[in-house]
DNA sequence: ACGGACTATCAGCAGTACTGACGATCAGTC
DNA sequence: GACTGATCGTCAGTACTGCTGATAGTCCGT
């Protein structure tokens, strides 16, 4: 019965993120940005990074985040300046225009998370939630080639 | 406090997503398979079927399909031939070759499923899989630009 | 001052999924 | 039977993605 792949639990977790993800992408698309863009306005948030610190955060490959940031840029979005301290880092912090976006954006994503779980019930998605929670503070296995984030 | 989008369910949903079908794909990686061609050769365990057929099922693209059938029989677990009723179309079955592939694919894949799930009891994933059914069985939004296969 | 390490950047590569075009074949119409 | 339009599988070329490797600039310890 249950040896189809099809309906097993890891399989819908595959589809439904993959759904989820589009979901959110395409929730962004109006403010011409993508997930991973969001992801660094959040950290920078507060305090500037340099870009080697944001790769870390994220996970993030070095070359893709110089695009991500180029992108944030001509948003004006971010700013990138010479460390004073460092000349070999740039130091990138969040504009104005670029928390504004930040709340754009999290008021979009928070309508696609809400169509995407409209289903279920409140505490329906708190024990999601804590499900979920539980499974991805699961020490990823060693090896493991990352998706792209 | 739950502004920020990491940790958001959502988000949680995206990751997870992305890290299991990573560790599926690596625990096929052995069988010289990825996920799509075990798909596809669930589709072909019981009827044969042909490649439009393939696509219809699977959401695939049809010249994506011509290169999952070409590895599938490059390995000898499928067979493609004319329909004798419509010369157009290829009939693909499965080999005996491609049903022990199947099987051993799904062995590798409860597998991984169970190191995906080693946090949770089996009553909470029981829990888990009965609220992601739900979510699936949501209709998906109309112009859904679905993720690849 | 010098060798080694780190930072950001760029060009080029590999993988993926798709678009468009094509030959072969079918079904329906005249 | 010939013609038209549609379908099936295939292939070449395109667009996009993320990464590898190389490079210039800069720092730090000796």
């Amino acid at each position: 019965m249950h040896d189809r792949i099809d309906g097993q639990t890891g399989y819908l977790l595959v589809k439904l993120g993959g759904s989820a993800g589009a979901r959110f992408e395409r929730a962004l698309a109006p403010l011409g940005m993508k997930g991973r863009h969001v992801r660094v306005l959040e950290i920078l948030r507060n305090d500037p990074r340099s870009q080697s610190e944001l790769c870390q955060e994220t996970g993030m490959d070095r070359t893709t985040m110089v695009a991500v940031i180029d992108e944030l840029e001509r948003l004006g979005c971010v700013r990138r300046e010479r460390s004073l301290t460092d000349r070999r880092k740039h130091v990138v912090s969040m504009t104005e225009r670029g928390g504004t976006a930040l709340g754009e954006s999290a008021v979009l994503l928070t309508q696609a998370q809400d169509e995407l779980l409209a289903p279920l019930s409140a505490a329906e998605r708190d024990r999601l939630h804590a499900l979920l929670i539980r499974l991805y503070a699961q020490p990823p296995d060693p090896c493991a080639p990352l998706p792209p984030t």
